[in-house]
DNA sequence: ATGGTAGGTATCCTA
């Protein structure tokens, strides 16, 4: 059996209906990762989604901020939300997919402006959900579980992850802390990064480019902060992967593109 | 070095 999985940071949903129906038409996913989806449960598209051929949904949402949903044409079973440093947010939604997945659909925090955890609380919570994510999938290595982690990390752990690298260490989502991070959490249980398993890490990759830009296409100064990660009982099942750079030019785009693998089951 | 845009909510926060 062959599954199509891609995640996509929407910014919003519900601005989103002509990007949703273009990411159907032309990478036509079997599971569709959401983050930043912003909207409450009741207010989400479902109607939207089940046209467009989802009839499985794990929709687990807040008014105006984070989000997380899992839409999938495979029947979805026991959905579930994970909760972190003590907060509410909708930030980690769990599920179980056809062939014995678990799917993890994460959104950590981007960790706002100033890299120091003393003097900004956002930054010392991004800081602390890698912590205790490190510490949960590190209790379950060797576990066999037929893991796919995705979403947006918020973090490019690698030097081509990163339009400049010497010029991003200081910057939030590129500082040695948050990478070194993300990298033990990845080793805790032993997760290979499938994108770059098939996208060499010598080469440049990056699946958001700020809105501020006056081109971003010209300037081309992006960041690969959306992943998808295999637990080592699925890394074999690995087929394709691929980042979609010219949904950032849609109309009406996410600032963030959909990053998509393949998987035989 | 600075400020730039987008989205949600309600006039300011987050990314």
């Amino acid at each position: 059996m062959r599954v199509r999985i891609t995640t996509w940071n929407a910014n919003s949903i519900r601005k989103r209906e002509k990007a949703l129906r273009r990411i159907v038409a032309e990478i036509a996913p079997d599971v569709l990762c959401l983050q930043e989806t912003k909207v409450e449960d009741a207010k989400f598209p479902h109607a939207l989604a089940s046209e467009l051929g989802f009839p499985y949904r794990w929709v687990h949402g807040q008014k105006g901020y984070h989000g997380v949903a899992v839409l999938s044409k495979l029947p979805l079973s026991e959905p579930r939300a994970l909760k972190w440093c003590g907060v509410e947010d909708c930030r980690h939604a769990v599920c179980r997919l056809p062939g014995d997945i678990e799917l993890h659909d994460l959104y950590i925090p981007a960790g706002g402006d100033i890299p120091d955890p003393e003097i900004n609380p956002k930054f010392a919570h991004k800081l602390a959900m890698l912590r205790e994510l490190r510490a949960y999938f590190a209790d379950r290595r060797g576990d066999g579980a037929k893991l796919v982690l995705v979403g947006d990390l918020n973090i490019a752990p690698l030097e081509t992850d990163v339009w400049n690298h010497r010029a991003l260490l200081d910057v939030v989502s590129h500082t040695p802390v948050e990478t070194e991070a993300l990298l033990a959490l990845q080793k805790a249980y032993g997760f290979t990064d499938a994108v770059r398993t098939v996208i060499p890490p010598e080469k440049k990759l990056y699946t958001w480019w700020s809105y501020r830009a006056r081109d971003w296409a010209a300037s081309d100064r992006g960041r690969r902060l959306d992943h998808i990660w295999l637990s080592p009982a699925l890394a074999g099942a690995l087929r394709g992967a691929e980042v979609r750079r010219e949904a950032r030019g849609w109309e009406e785009p996410s600032d963030h593109v959909p990053v998509t693998v393949d998987l035989e089951l």
